[in-house]
RNA sequence: GGUCGGUUCGUCUAACGGUUAGGACACAAGAUUUUCAUUCUUGUAAUAGGAGUUCGAUUCUCCUACCGACUACCA
């Protein structure tokens, strides 16, 4: 049988790591069965609704390379292959619409074969009339449920007449179908993660299931219709819906769909770094990292918050990352791109506890793939990052070398400009921590001679046509053998003499080498950085 | 409060019922280096507590503690 699973998110929302974290797994488990990954938007809230959080999804999910197999069409929009959430039935999307919404004319039927078969009845209460039974039971230290027992004295289609049934349910609007827990029975489940579990049916409540006021399904009839429906194989989700398990169960039960009946996997929660609940869409910016994916600016407040791919995540970082936050291989390889994770997956090895979310790990798994990109990559990917004035004056092969010589001192790419600043333009001050220190009247002298050392030579610099092998052996190796021969001829303290020069070439003493620095910005811009800073200083 | 789930270094995690409880990130120290970073070496650091089963428990059972999810006509 073909593996399907889906991926179902509610659009009330940008999708925050942890729901793309659940996209990936199901997309794993998915690819290494060689079966489908459904995506569905379970848009079953109209107060609830936002607007862009279904675009949101779509573009998180392609960015992370994460492309589901059904519930997707392509659409030409000026000119560029954009994708929507597909509405009409096709050869690859056979079960179309995929967003709840569009399929509203479908549930209520099923909610009425469950009335028919006696699992479930009307009910009449208002929302108004159940939040004050709810608020009298608090006030009482107790708890208000609607279930076997609330039931018998509440109204509804069990305690009513049948014609003052037939009447409000044609009278009135505001009525719902809940479900009929039965009573005294045991559920005994199985999940693909934690194993088995049971519950008992008198702890549970009777969950509406259809809502007459807007004609819609809650999420727990549109799911298991809609699973039923798409013959999905495995519902792989989030924790938290753990305690619907039950329902669950019971609802397969009542429709006589046992056989068919999903496996389920529920995933541990991702939890706050410091420690109080479930990561959650609210954290933003507050504990320091990104909570999403993609930055999302909310439509009503215009409130920003940030994203990976903005703060400089590689989408393979962020993938790997999110794999490993609650899973592992059973091996001691922690690198994996997205293709490399489809053969070693397994549910099995998926942890049940909740999972803080590290940054600094985080941050070095990014730079891990920067480090596998190649100079010229990381050059296309820093250009945009330069002013205009300076990027056109700089050319990819410069760009290039600039990035083999900097990318093992940065986690992301946004991260070069600083470090290489000095190879781009003049420092415009000096750290006056560092003058005070190594500005000394010895090194000032010290400077001054080798000012006149480096005029006097012949100083190799880059050229577009040179090869980095050229740039480490014939040119940089040159020009540190010129200073160190020199200062080591003159017994001068070689660690207070080249830091005065790099003072003077950057404005600081932390950094690059001294002969990388003249070798990228050539002898008469080195003389004149050397000769300014003396002239400052002095 | 009730129901359900969870608990191994600070964090992510490994360990057929038998290991000096392993790895990674972070941190610290040392080496290398013209500074910083890189690199290399080393180190600090954990089975929540208590009973039980067993020759033997991180691993199985129970209790307690703590953490979390759920408890809506939200998903």
């Amino acid at each position: 049988m073909e593996t399907r699973v889906r991926f179902a998110p509610s659009p009330t929302g940008p999708l925050h790591m942890g729901g793309v974290r659940t996209a990936l797994y199901n997309y794993l488990f998915a690819k290494q069965k060689g079966g489908k990954f459904i995506l569905r938007i379970e848009d079953t809230d109209s107060q609830r609704f936002v607007p862009g959080a279904e675009e949101y999804i779509l573009e998180s999910l392609a960015w992370c390379g994460i492309v589901p197999d059904e519930g997707i069409e392509a659409v030409e929009e000026n000119g560029k292959t954009v994708y929507k959430i597909a509405s009409e039935k096709s050869e690859k999307n056979p079960h179309a619409p995929y967003r709840q919404s569009e399929r509203k004319p479908l549930y209520r039927q099923y909610a009425e074969q469950l009335i028919a078969n006696g699992y479930a009845y009307y009910a009449f209460d208002s929302a108004e009339e159940l939040s004050k039974l709810r608020a009298e039971a608090e006030a009482a230290k107790q708890t208000f449920i609607y279930n076997y027992e609330s039931r018998k004295s509440l109204k509804n289609s069990l305690t009513l007449p049948p014609d003052e049934v037939k009447r409000l349910i044609e009278t009135t609007d505001t009525w719902t179908i809940r479900f009929k827990i039965p009573e005294g029975q045991t559920v005994k489940m199985n999940d693909l993660i934690r194993g088995e579990m049971e519950v008992e049916t008198n702890t549970l409540d009777d969950k509406v299931l259809w809502k007459a006021a807007d004609q819609l399904p809650t999420y727990h009839l549109a799911n298991i219709v809609d699973d039923h429906l798409m013959e999905i194989t495995e519902v792989i989700r989030g924790a938290e819906w753990l305690p619907s398990l039950p329902l669950h169960y019971l609802l397969y039960k009542a429709f006589g769909w046992e056989d068919t009946m999903p496996r389920f996997a529920h995933l541990s929660l991702l939890l706050k770094p410091d420690g109080k609940g479930k990561l959650s869409k609210r954290d933003g910016d507050r504990l320091g990292f990104p909570v999403f994916p993609l930055k999302w600016v909310n439509p009503e407040t215009g409130e920003v918050s940030r994203g990976y791919r903005e703060d400089g995540y590689y989408p393979e970082a962020f993938v790997n990352l999110l794999a490993l936050l609650g899973w592992n291989p059973g091996t001691e390889q922690e690198l994996f791109t997205l293709e490399e994770l489809i053969p070693v997956f397994s549910l099995e090895r998926v942890i049940k506890s909740g999972a803080k979310f590290n940054v600094d790990k985080a941050k070095w798994f990014n730079e891990q793939y920067l480090r596998r990109r190649t100079p010229e990559q990381l050059a296309a990917e820093f250009r945009p990052l330069l002013s205009d004035e300076i990027s056109a004056r700089f050319s990819d092969k410069y760009l290039a070398q600039v990035c083999a010589l900097i990318k093992e001192r940065a986690h992301f790419v946004n991260e070069f400009q600083d470090i290489s600043k000095a190879l781009f333009a003049a420092p415009s001050a000096y750290d006056e921590n560092d003058v005070k220190k190594f500005c000394t009247p010895d090194n000032l002298s010290h400077a001054k001679e080798l000012h006149s050392l480096i005029a006097e030579n012949e100083i190799p610099s880059f050229t577009d046509s040179q090869t980095p092998e050229d740039y480490k052996q014939n040119c940089c190796e040159k020009i540190e053998e010129l200073l160190t021969g020199y200062i080591k001829a003159k017994e001068w303290k070689m660690g207070q003499v080249m830091n005065t020069l790099r003072l003077f070439f950057t404005g600081n003493t932390r950094g690059l080498g001294i002969s990388d620095i003249i070798y990228f910005i050539g002898k008469d811009e080195a003389l004149s950085r050397i000769a300014n800073g003396l002239k400052a200083t002095e």
